[in-house]
DNA sequence: TTTTCATTTCGGAATCATTCCAGTTTAGTA
DNA sequence: TACTAAACTGGAATGATTCCGAAATGAAAA
């Protein structure tokens, strides 16, 4: 499981024309670092105020925006709790357990099969959530079609 | 693909012990026949007032997480954007389009390659998300973990 | 090195979906 | 018809995220 670098990121950050702040390299260094925790806005600015750095919370999110909209990180959503973000961008499934919360990242190859997953990860599985992003038939269809502010919309009655 | 139908709905609500009101009976109706747009509190409150029927948004919200602890729909989450609820409980991906927001239920059975998918349902891949909710190792093998809260946490460094 | 300025940061206020709560109403039973 | 636990209401509270004007600063150019 080969998981981006600190290089790799500000490197990618500098050759798109942002600036490398000592915000930015505090919060790059806490993804890097514990990006299988699937941190959250707050434990990354805790994170990043312990290596001494002054950092705003404003600044996380603003941040994490960022690296989001360069595709370098993903965010998670989550009911009732603070949003996740993703630094491994491999396709796998996160396994979010209903009990403790923790998630483990299962990656796809082997199989696709809840059992198999039990059976491999140790993880029960009561509960799926699959989403594909993309673009619908319209949207590739119609020729321009002025999309009103990425309002979800859905197939009327 | 066959929808779960009002009177199924609110058979099992009546068997489990839950009062038929008529808040509860607008609320069916429209996730019965408005559940293939996966509407959110908001369009679910509009829709039942409609129907000229007294409610309120506090029981919109009671209303839909009785029915999702009792496995009737599910809640999906989405980012800046009001969650949304899903009546189609057969395991089937949601399809959601970047530009347009609309949601489309994939069934599995065919395939599950990305390129299938946008060749029959003319939908382009572009992001996936899939996550399994169940129990992890920890929590099945463990002696009655006492599980502070359902608070999420992760495996620590 | 200094100047310069667009970018970035800050923090406090604003937003907004969702939850909570205390008081009132009511479904369903006897 | 009366009773009571359950349900409903609306307004206040919550809490993550966004917004915004002012202050600070990276880094390119002089």
């Amino acid at each position: 499981m080969k998981m981006i670098t600190r290089e790799e990121l500000i490197g990618k950050l500098k050759e798109r024309g942002f600036k490398i702040t000592p915000q930015r390299l505090a919060i790059v260094n806490v993804l890097v670092k514990r990006g299988h925790l699937h941190p959250g806005a707050n434990l990354i600015l805790e994170e990043a105020r312990k290596k001494t750095e002054r950092v705003s919370l404003s600044t996380v999110y603003a941040t994490l925006g960022e690296l989001s909209q360069q595709g370098l990180i993903k965010n998670l959503e989550f009911d009732q709790l603070e949003n996740r973000c993703e630094v491994n961008l491999e396709e796998h499934i996160n396994l979010v357990c209903k009990l403790c919360g923790k998630i483990t990242d299962y990656h796809i190859p082997p199989s696709l099969e809840p059992k198999d997953i039990a059976r491999e990860a140790g993880f029960i599985v009561t509960d799926a959530r699959m989403e594909y992003y993309g673009y619908c038939r319209n949207c590739t269809t119609l020729p321009k079609r002025a999309h009103a502010g990425r309002q979800i919309q859905d197939e009327n009655a």
